[in-house]
DNA sequence: ACTTCTAGATAGTTACACTATCCATGCGAG
DNA sequence: CTCGCATGGATAGTGTAACTATCTAGAAGT
């Protein structure tokens, strides 16, 4: 299929596909001569993973970029590419000095001992939560930190799921491509959940039915 | 306090200050001549509830004006103060098309039947899932939605204890503020803890230890 | 008195994600 | 065979968001 195709059938406009190419989110087409490129599935796939990682996920450009590589990666293990989208996730500037951070680490610490989780010291996202609990102690709200254990408790759950579907999806490209798209897509979607709930919650206690 | 004393304890620049007075996002403060002014506590309370809005949340300045126009709004009920931070945090264009979107809406409103959940028809949230679902499937993981049941018992369980300990916190303004740091700042939160459960399952599944 | 700070106004900057034009090809319908 | 329209590649431009810098006139502190 030619590119005019691959923007009907994914709704992105032709010049949006050639900056993606440029920025090497996508990988050019079969060249057929010195200026036709031939797409196929993968591309349209490829290029519809672009945009529900941009569009749902909301990550920037950039990011996605990095993902992506790390799916074409051939030979890394499954944990490993988990972590490495994870990281991808996290990208955001250390807003807290290290110092201050250290005292909410303290608590996260403390925290995935309590649960017994086995996780990697340097994984960013102990940082991401730790500038969060300063964050709110600052605010005045020193007890966000106790709802991290039904986080906790919730998440775990989820998780066992989530991990246990992925793993069964066949091929090892579906694997990965499921990683990602439960990570990102997911997080969106227990984002809006939890939102909901607190909706219900919140109209059952406070409105006379 | 003037501002240089505000821009210390806040850890915000003076310009940028200036450009929150200039955005709406922060009240003016008293003035004492015509190029002095004097800011007292909660000014320095509600910077550091922009920063963190804005570093953790994500949020965009606009969507922080909105928020923060709506906690200062006198006499709304919780509940409904709860709506309009969750539909400001909703945001996002719609990216798919109202028919597509329709198939979306289909299974998330059985989701919600299913749980028993009282939700208002308009809520945004409703279609921010029906999109994820559609864009999910395009993508060829029509399971995605399977999940969500999980998500839905995890995030009934988290919303009760997290609207019960906010319902508790004294005074209007302290709930007001409750329900946008727990919402905002719990967001962050959960999702990085939802990456960390993964890593915890993936390690145990996938690593020999 | 003199340096420093301040409010307010205006203009400039940086980053990001596209979007528009141009050109030299080359395919493909007539 | 030819002529219009699509294509790849390069370069430049646009719009938005979130600051950042400069300037002016006036007040504070020492």
């Amino acid at each position: 299929m030619r590119i005019a195709e691959l923007s009907r059938q994914a709704n992105v406009s032709i010049p949006t596909i050639k900056y993606y190419l440029r920025e090497g989110l996508l990988s050019p087409g079969e060249r057929t001569s010195r200026n036709q490129a031939s797409y196929d599935e993968t591309h349209l796939g490829r290029l519809r993973l672009i945009r529900a990682l941009i569009d749902v996920g909301k990550l920037p450009v950039a990011t996605v970029r990095e993902v992506l590589s790390t799916l074409d990666e051939p030979d890394m293990p499954l944990h490993e590419v988990l972590g490495v989208v994870s990281a991808s996730l996290c990208e955001r500037r250390q807003t807290e000095p290290d110092d201050v951070l250290a005292a909410g680490r303290e608590d996260v610490d403390a925290l995935i001992e309590r649960h017994g989780w086995q996780i990697a010291d340097d994984t960013p996202e102990l940082d991401v939560l730790a500038g969060i609990i300063v964050s709110a102690r600052r605010l005045g709200h020193p007890h966000i930190a106790d709802a991290f254990d039904n986080y906790c408790e919730a998440a775990a759950a989820i998780a066992e799921v989530e991990v246990g579907y992925v793993s069964e999806l066949g091929t090892v490209e579906n694997v990965l491509e499921g990683v990602v798209v439960g990570t990102v897509l997911g997080e969106a979607a227990l984002a809006a959940i939890r939102r909901l709930a607190h909706q219900n919650v919140s109209a059952r206690r406070f409105t006379e039915s």
